[in-house]
DNA sequence: TAGATTGTTAATCGATTAACAATC
DNA sequence: TAGATTGTTAATCGATTAACAATC
């Protein structure tokens, strides 16, 4: 018998944990309480509690958590103690800005190569990354041995080319394209549509 | 008595049968079910039904959904039949993204104004629109009406810009800075945190 | 010690699913 | 009509919260 599994809704919440612990720790606070991060992030103390609960005892009674050590505990839970090579697809305007983002960097993640389809944009350098045609990409995706990757490219190309991704060794994908994509079992997948954002606003105000 | 509150969770799926079904309707198809649209999105057949039974009858037993109408309503209760003004702090590269976006016409949205604080980019245009100071938010955006934004800042400004924001009648954010802002009761925010959704699938990677 | 806070249990609350009468 | 599918009810499942013994 296999250890019960971890609600996907807990796993969802340790890297806003994780976030929220590694700017306290740049704040220069050492210690820290389930009440007072709670507090901080608009969650009970009893969810932060329960949550951590899942994956061992991290904590002090009477004194809380050293965020140095829970930081440390919640990157191993994440697997971000290493950084991870993300291949990015998708030249344009999103795909620039992603590899502009300089928020990568010490929390897990290293865009590691670039791909478009477009002939004027293959060859140029996009922060010092070469711009790679995607045709290439069943190549030299699984010769780097890279699992993850950012889709930035247009609705209608999303799903062929997640599906490429797939055929080529990625096991996780963050989407950009306003579309569901379909995976097959155990390919993970997050998608960021600003609208479906805004949209979720709307209704309330 | 008022009727009972529609839990967020519900609210939060809308936006994405609303995606799904207005694909629907530009790939032709006129009619679904919510077996159907489950199965495009990965989400049971019961859970699509009881979702929009908290807002009135849109099917026909037999034959599903009428889909043109299904949008319509969808579009009514999600509050975007007109174009929202939003307006979009910070010209970085993620603000660049944004403000080139033509995914926001048409599904509600329309970027009407853009600030930043750097003199060196106050009083160009990005795609039409002019850089204006962010020290003007108070003015221009009660001037404007605007109840909407986008925050696209680096974290340190982010819940100052924020303040300055709900200050001058924004009700709304779509926050792109990696940090959690807090926000008055009545306020709307949702954060958009690349890292935060791709450190979700290393867990399972 | 007294006060604070953990990790955990049990109770509560809420969301999802299964099932089906109604009906197109 | 027969088959399909809705909207809704009740049952199930799962997540959150309250409470507290343990203990720093």
């Amino acid at each position: 018998m296999t250890s019960a599994a971890i609600p996907d809704i807990v796993i969802s919440r340790l890297p806003v944990y994780l976030r929220a612990l590694t700017r306290m720790l740049g704040d220069g606070q050492e210690v820290t309480s389930s009440k007072d991060l709670g507090e901080h992030l608009g969650i009970s103390s009893a969810q932060i509690r329960k949550d951590l609960s899942h994956f061992g005892e991290f904590g002090k009674q009477g004194t809380g958590y050293q965020i140095r050590f829970l930081v440390d505990q919640l990157r191993r839970i994440l697997k971000v103690e290493k950084e991870w090579d993300v291949a990015l697809v998708g030249a344009g305007a999103i795909g620039h800005a992603l590899a502009h983002y300089n928020g990568f960097r010490d929390r897990g993640f290293r865009i590691s190569m670039i791909f478009d389809k477009d002939p004027s944009k293959i060859g140029t350098l996009i922060n010092g990354f070469e711009v790679q045609n995607v045709s290439r990409l069943s190549d030299v995706i699984p010769q780097r041995g890279i699992t993850l990757a950012m889709l930035a490219v247009p609705a209608e190309a999303a799903q062929a080319v997640a599906n490429e991704l797939i055929k080529a060794g990625v096991r996780g994908i963050l989407s950009y394209a306003p579309i569901n994509i379909s995976v097959p079992e155990g390919i993970h997948v997050q998608q960021i549509d600003p609208v479906v954002h805004l949209q979720r606003i709307t209704y309330y105000v």
